[in-house]
DNA sequence: ATTGTAGGCCAACATCTGTTGACGTCGCGG
DNA sequence: CCGCGACGTCAACAGATGTTGGCCTACAAT
């Protein structure tokens, strides 16, 4: 959408195909993880050559940096009521997750592959500090709260989302909700780890 | 130790060959995943050829399964002071993780493999659940509760022992007990998701 | 109409994978 | 002392994987 290092370009007559590639490879690395989504079956759901994938993408670990293209896009503080500071960020959270497997695949690879950590650790770092850092008081604290913010909604998603633990993918919605927004409100804007944000 | 499929069986010769690859497996399922980790690595980290590997543990999967034998001993609620719940929780998980590969390896391998997932459940529901029904008031309840202590857990262990996310891995293991501790402590005991345990 | 070029496929490569079977060798019970 | 079974190695298999280069086709500019 509006990445600066492709100039405007007018379109290729393969942008079909490349787009074909990455919707593929985002299902397949979602599903089967880095190593055993093979260039070969990638290429075989998107209709076309293995060869192709390389001709456009380089290589595997390319390909994976090309399909993971991730976007938090998380709300600025003065769209949220602060009273429902937590219950909107979890919301939100799991909006994210459900609404796309790109970050079922951040995750799953993540675990896995170095090029997929690193890929995690730079959205945490550009991404949820930066967010964190706009929500708390004191800006050297963000990557601490931004940290367990995504302990608690990353442990979430892996048992609800990654692993379909049964208790965690059949608990209703509102209920995660309910459950976790007090725990990131405290996270984001408790004093210090004590205090529960209204102690003298 | 302690495992009942075992009937004693007087030492074999080869005992100590098949805890050299035991170990070498642990190690190489942590560190590389069930993908990567080869039984060609697995068997060179032993010291032996690779076909020992396949005659004593019949295939990688049986090696895996041979491997990644987690015992949680969660303590039993009459050893904790009741005040110090969520604190105890914490403290017993975080030695957990730091004493052994083998959880990084059922996290690693869980989220990627079918059989690694299978593990893990199988621990949630034969020690997690247990145990939170053994604290919890209401037995009905001790599945949720238990998987939501385990997503808190389970996240923080991402970041700070596989993934080693900076100021996940860095932050002082106490901070970590106090920010959890009462966090781990509402999903065992508060009444129901809004509550803190002391409301009217 | 011609031609250059980008899009696409086919076949092959070198390598690595889990797994198997044949072949030695050591140690212990008879 | 002998023989048999457990222990271990070697070599090879069949299949899959990432990756490469050659070749054909069809479009677009001249």
């Amino acid at each position: 959408m509006s990445d600066p290092h492709h100039v405007p370009a007018r379109p290729r007559r393969s942008d079909a195909t490349r787009a074909a590639i990455l919707a593929a490879a985002r299902e397949r690395f979602a599903v089967d993880g880095y190593e055993r989504a093979t260039v070969r079956s990638v290429a075989a759901q998107a209709g076309i050559d293995p060869s192709m994938v390389m001709r456009y993408f380089g290589s595997k670990e390319g390909l994976f940096a090309a399909a993971v293209d991730v976007d938090l896009h998380i709300p600025e503080p003065g769209e949220i009521p602060r009273e429902r500071l937590g219950e909107a960020l979890v919301q939100h959270f799991l909006d994210l997750w459900e609404q796309d497997t790109v970050l079922v695949t951040l995750l799953r690879v993540g675990v896995t592959h170095r090029a997929g950590a690193e890929r995690m650790r730079e959205v945490f770092r550009r991404q949820l500090v930066p967010a964190a850092e706009r929500f708390g008081r004191d800006p050297a604290d963000a990557p601490r709260r931004a940290m367990l913010v995504a302990s608690q909604v990353l442990g979430m998603a892996l048992l609800r989302y990654v692993l379909r633990f049964g208790p965690a993918a059949e608990m209703p919605r509102e209920d995660v909700v309910a459950w976790l927004a007090p725990t990131v409100e405290r996270y984001i804007t408790a004093p210090d780890a004590r205090g529960v944000g209204d102690a003298p």
